[in-house]
DNA sequence: TAACTGTATTAGTTATAATAGTACACTTGA
DNA sequence: TCAAGTGTACTATTATAACTAATACAGTTA
């Protein structure tokens, strides 16, 4: 499904969560798609279950995904309601990362560029 | 000189090289200004001096400030150079949290907006 | 020279990440 | 029904990282 880096420092759970946090926002994984079981997925990239249940934990808490006992882990349904604070936060992460943008010399050009790709194309699928 | 958050769980030295960077980035520190002292900041946040030098290395790591032996920790002058490889990595983060933004319901003409301020105001000073 | 600066080293404590093994409850399909 | 697969919980152990602490050394400045 995807590969680790076990040497990057980041913690393997983590990227197990930001691997399908990617998966899922660009809708490569649908709604109501079944992930892997835990125990498949522990036995796919050599590592114990109980690492993949924390990640799938973390996704549950974000609200990424939910879980059934006895069936499986599914993607959610992307969320109709917004949540203001989460939209405040991202604003403010982009101010961040824009400004640090400019500051390694990433151009004002450049910027519109990247943004307007992605607003037409609506976020949607890959990169 | 600011506030640490001690229960965030993220680490004191990161929240540091974090406030600096940000300080440096905005310029609100200039160019040559000292940093305090590694004994002065730690007293001041009442933690300890290693954990400040280990920020400072990070920052100096960064090429955000140069330390000299005896002196003190000084601002790096913005670097005129235009490093490709930062270069690629932000446009990289920016597609990331740009489709997490629409992800999470941020508008497309709130992120217009923020940018275009960003943009317009040459990413100076204050945010 | 005294007082300040950055830097280095060693040690110890605490917290987190990851592994390992086991157990329980639920769902599904033969 | 029941076996196999599912999520979940718990305890224990090891390894690593973060942080504190104390001390020492080297350079700068007035």
């Amino acid at each position: 499904m995807f590969e680790l880096d076990l040497r990057s420092g980041k913690p393997i759970y983590e990227q197990i969560v930001d691997k399908f946090k990617e998966l899922i926002i660009n809708q490569v994984l649908e709604t109501d798609e079944k992930l892997p079981s835990v125990r498949e997925l522990a036995q796919q990239l050599t590592i114990n279950p109980n690492t993949i249940q924390k990640a799938y934990r973390e996704l549950e808490n974000q609200e990424l995904i939910y879980s059934v006992k006895g069936r499986g882990s599914f993607v959610n349904a992307i969320s109709a309601q917004v949540d203001p604070q989460k939209v405040k936060h991202m604003q403010e992460e982009l101010k961040k990362l824009l400004t640090e943008a400019l500051f390694v010399g990433v151009t004002a050009d450049e910027i519109r560029s990247v943004v307007e790709n992605l607003l037409q194309n609506g976020g949607g699928s890959d990169a």
